[in-house]
DNA sequence: TTGCGTGCAAAGGTTTTGCATGGCA
DNA sequence: TGCCATGCAAAACCTTTGCACGCAA
């Protein structure tokens, strides 16, 4: 993983501050402008877009799709989990990102594998859904 | 499922029918509309929007949003045939969309829900990686 | 006749791109 | 110095909406 390609920019770095600051959660380009122009530290749309695709690429965030219409969102993603081993449940309602490390769920890999040939990257691969809190409510 | 309900207009039938012919796999407004225009029956977008959300809304077409990118997907339910839940492989390679409807993969949903209490949503999430004939090369 | 359906054009929102300028290494 | 990064504005897209007219029932 290339988490240092590209140049040191201030713009670059005051985005993945943001970005690690609320790696609990899921964001978006509109909630990032809004946030860096209120800290005085104002970064071009077209740029955080930028700086985003690049971040993507190399696996320092990941980026949700839901809705074409509510934009996408993304999410920093640390480390330290390893998150290439197992898959995630990304809650459609709250937005929480929930890791799953199931042995069962390491079947479907290999069984998409043999059968269909289809090799999966675990590290791209969300399933979006209803938590269980979410559900009660 | 109250699938007559509207008014029939030639519009309607169009589309429906273009649906139906191509129930088998996805498509979307832009190929929906140029379809229709060389047939020589066009249809306005707006009206194809209208139309699909009314389907969407009584269950007689499903609705995919993958990437905010590409646009929306939709595609015709048969009662019985193509209506049980299906899961999507997305090449990062060559970006071919694969339908993949597979008894196996679908004890996936159960399972989840069971054990994680997670409810899938499948007409939002895709599995991520290579497949088979980008593999080979 | 009634009121939903349609078409057009305009608006809305997100994301991308062109181009000149700025700034890291 | 050589490139990459940035910003702005414009463009590209997909989708929705307003409004007048058309048409099914």
């Amino acid at each position: 993983m290339k988490r240092d390609s590209g140049y040191n920019t201030r713009q670059r770095e005051k985005l993945i501050s943001f970005l690690i600051k609320n790696k609990n959660k899921h964001t978006n380009v509109q909630e990032i402008s809004a946030y860096l122009s209120a800290e005085g530290s104002p970064v071009g749309t077209a740029t955080i877009y930028r700086q985003l695709d690049k971040l993507v690429e190399n696996g320092t965030v990941r980026k949700y799709s839901f809705d074409g219409k509510t934009g996408a969102c993304y999410q920093y993603i640390d480390d330290g989990e390893n998150c290439r081993e197992h898959f995630h449940l990304k809650c459609l309602s709250c937005g929480r990102l929930i890791h799953l490390d199931c042995s069962h769920l390491r079947e479907i890999s290999q069984h998409i594998s043999e059968e269909h040939g289809f090799e999966i990257d675990s590290s791209q691969t969300v399933f979006y859904g209803i938590c269980k809190d979410c559900k009660i409510n």
